[in-house]
DNA sequence: CTGTTCTCTTTCCATAATGGAAAGTCAGAT
DNA sequence: ATCTGACTTTCCATTATGGAAAGAGAACAG
């Protein structure tokens, strides 16, 4: 056999495959309240946010709120199939039903 | 709500996830052929072992095969159960049942 | 209009993880 | 005693991850 199926390296390190996890719960999160869920500095959320754009799981939204600008973090679709793609693997790999 | 509960940094990574999930579906398995299914050349997954031993996931039993001594690798019950865990905590957090 | 503050981004480093090659170990074959 | 096969350990290079600090843009104060 050839080998074992990677998992989508966008999503799979944990504070990445977190967030995700987060944001599918929810239709969209601050990125504050996403930076202190995950307890990284501004910049490592920043940076893994960058991450997940480009691989098209994550779309920012910029809207101002109670006068200042904020970022709202919103799951894609392509992005939240990802999310269920690599917990069905999983459960595939690891003959797991329940 | 604090952090979002975090992931068992021994099985999370991929080449040991994907070494538990395989070395789940099976009794055993040589250390040669669980080399070849990651890909990974026999220093890497050597080290890798290293880490599941320590962390009471994996045993190696030593045995001769053909002349030869082998290593078989095994996952015991506590590796079952990290298994089991992660992909738990993975549903839970992403809220998917099926 | 200019300076300040808030909210991210980007840059700069430091540390850790991961991977392979090559050298080292050890048991059994010769 | 030596050699060989099967790992293990050491050495290095590359990449990832994280934080601090400097940047950048928008809105508000004055």
């Amino acid at each position: 056999m050839t080998a074992v199926p990677q998992f989508d390296p966008v999503i799979h390190p944990p504070a990445r495959l977190q967030l995700a996890a987060a944001l599918s719960e929810v239709n969209d999160m601050e990125f504050g309240r996403a930076r202190d869920l995950l307890g990284v500095s501004d910049s490592v959320l920043s940076k893994h946010l960058a991450q997940m754009q480009e691989a098209g799981y994550v779309r920012l939204r910029k809207a101002p709120l109670g006068g200042r600008q904020r970022t709202w973090l919103v799951l894609t679709t392509q992005g939240r199939a990802a999310l269920k793609a690599h917990v069905r693997a999983l459960q595939d790999l690891a003959g797991i039903v329940g």
